[in-house]
DNA sequence: TTGTAAGCGTTATCAG
DNA sequence: CTGATAACGCTTACAA
């Protein structure tokens, strides 16, 4: 009721008892039996005045400040982060706790200088997330604090963390493409030699073979993880019509947008004339695209929900144990109308162009 | 070097002097003068133990925690949230404050309990973020406490607000149309009725008026905000090759993938065809589309940026005043490749422009 | 120039 | 059952 901030010592005034009961009736402390008819004194003065204990001063009696931090290289710039964030304060909220979020931007000094402003405040732990799947190396000064990592992994077996697990995602989209009868596959894997794209080709590999899909028929090619090597990546790829794939996986919603476009450049239709999927769900793009981007979604939340609440048993727990618990969540697929059995008729140059769709070069 | 929590009272001994002689020197207070050998001491001492004041007690003590909290409806699960934290964040650094950000999921009760665990954390100030513009009221715990608002306006004249200057980004896009050489224009808006709505479609038509645009030769429709909509609002739109506009403004960049398409779909080429100017500049998709998508970026991280600054003042100046500041910001607009002169030639069964306004690029 | 001590708002120990 | 009182780690009058 009264703004501002009434104290412990107000409370124990109104209600003519010392700060001392106060405390014992509000925090409940077991090996005290107070009378009830102070109880109910204490807690209908509290209630009346609105107190609540400054956490400050709680933080700094107990030392424990309900209290984490969360950074990350790029963690507000990109749009997977958010939900990593909600993950983190979902949890977080559930251990009455609440959440620093600070972004590194990849610059050591600013990660240097953001957890030790973290540290000086006395969080209870530290998530250290990493925007792109990759493996990292603790910043030392997070050794003696409880820490876990996210979309991260990390040599010291000492540390826990969460990844996608990559090569169930390149599963999925393989035993989505065949289950849906295509036989003539391909994967526009990154260039880059990162963690998902070994994970993701591994795991399309894995699943192809076990369909029994023959070497010739599942093409590899990599290509820029954006719209534009998606594009040129197809191009290349959907050119002769004997031997195109009819089912795509692209290592990204990013590339499959540039999928799309060589395809309707092509006047190849998606999904009758070949079926693709994507990877990572992302917002605004797979449910954006036309017809609906069938998509392997990335476990941000998930992740951010693990590791979290790791992070509060460690905390929590006496000493941290030598072995760390790791793990690698698999995100769901989410279908949409980019995937369909591959076209039974003619082929293509048999068939008669459509007069609205001139190819356009 | 010693890891741990190295308190004040080490260095005083470890120096040999007292703690407050330590607190003196750390601190430079003003009128104390220290005898040059003993600060050199204590300096030395403290960088040895790496000394870091615990800002639990500091705040404690000086009323002044040096944290502020962000709150926003949908803060972290939209892909623009991460600027507005972004921007907070650098100048909360340059406040020596870390920020706690928040999510409530548009739950007032969700916001109540986040709220409170803020305030009981002794933020210095509170900023409270909507992710789309829109007139918001500021929740009563906040009515004492330094707070700003992020993407929202409030009537009350005595809370501070940015929000992106819609009308000033509606001119902009039509500015981009006309001076490229458009004379037939339209808007394809949001049909929500929202400020963003309103003051785009203002600007755009006074600028338009600006140049002299007959009434007729700007339409204006609405649509669902999305690519669905988009794409419906420019298949009706597009039909006609009479009256068909050559400079499309949307209201958003979802729904100027959507007009992509349908334009595809009638055999018009962006931007020889028609023009297009987005509003957003969101990741992925403004840059994403093909060709790359000319558009207004919403000033996200500027606005960060203001309201953080504005609440540090706030925070340090006694008492506010009856009448804050308000700032509505103009976004840039990024030049891509969807914007060109209309195209003067036959290729479509496409009359001659009207001959009397015939500029030029 | 330096030190003592009070106090920020709690919790915890130990007497009464 | 209840209440002084000492911490927690720091800043800041006020003394010396």
């Amino acid at each position: 009721m009264v703004q501002g901030k009434v104290t412990i010592k107000q409370v124990a005034a109104a209600a003519g008892v010392s700060i001392t009961t106060v405390s014992h009736v509000l925090n409940n402390v077991p090996g005290k039996r107070i009378h009830p008819e102070t109880r109910e004194r204490v807690l209908a003065e509290a209630a009346r005045l609105g107190y609540a204990p400054n956490m400050l001063a709680q933080s700094l009696r107990t030392q424990r400040s309900h209290t984490i931090g969360l950074v990350g290289d790029e963690i507000a710039t990109t749009p997977f982060a958010g939900k990593i964030i909600l993950g983190a304060q979902d949890v977080a909220a559930a251990h009455d706790s609440v959440v620093f979020v600070v972004n590194t931007g990849y610059e050591r000094e600013t990660e240097d200088r953001e957890i030790d402003a973290l540290l000086r405040r006395q969080v209870d732990g530290i998530l250290y997330a990493s925007m792109y799947h990759r493996p990292v190396e603790l910043p030392a000064k997070l050794a003696n604090v409880p820490t876990v990592l996210i979309n991260a992994s990390c040599a010291d077996p000492a540390v826990a963390w969460a990844v996608p697990d990559e090569s169930a995602g390149g599963e999925d989209a393989a035993e989505v493409l065949l289950s849906a009868g295509h036989r003539r596959l391909a994967f526009i894997n990154d260039v880059d030699e990162i963690p998902a794209a070994f994970g993701r080709e591994e795991g399309f590999r894995r699943r192809a073979a076990a369909w029994g899909l023959a070497q010739e028929d599942l093409r590899v090619i990599t290509a820029e993880a954006d719209p534009g090597g998606g594009y040129q990546a197809a191009r290349r790829m959907l050119n002769g019509a004997m031997t195109r794939p009819t089912g795509i996986f692209c290592f990204n919603d990013r590339m499959a947008m540039g999928v799309y476009r060589a395809a309707a450049e092509l006047n190849l239709k998606v999904p009758r004339d070949v079926s693709i999927v994507g990877f990572d769900n992302q917002d605004f793009i797979a449910d954006g695209l036309y017809p609906g981007l069938t998509t392997i979604e990335l476990p941000h939340y998930e992740m951010g929900v693990w590791a979290a609440e790791q992070l509060f048993t460690q905390i929590s727990s006496e000493r941290k144990p030598a072995l760390a618990p790791t793990t690698r969540i698999r995100g769901p697929v989410i279908h949409r109308d980019s995937v369909a059995p591959p076209f039974q008729g003619s082929s293509l140059e048999e068939r008669h162009q459509p007069a609205d769709r001139r190819s356009n070069a």
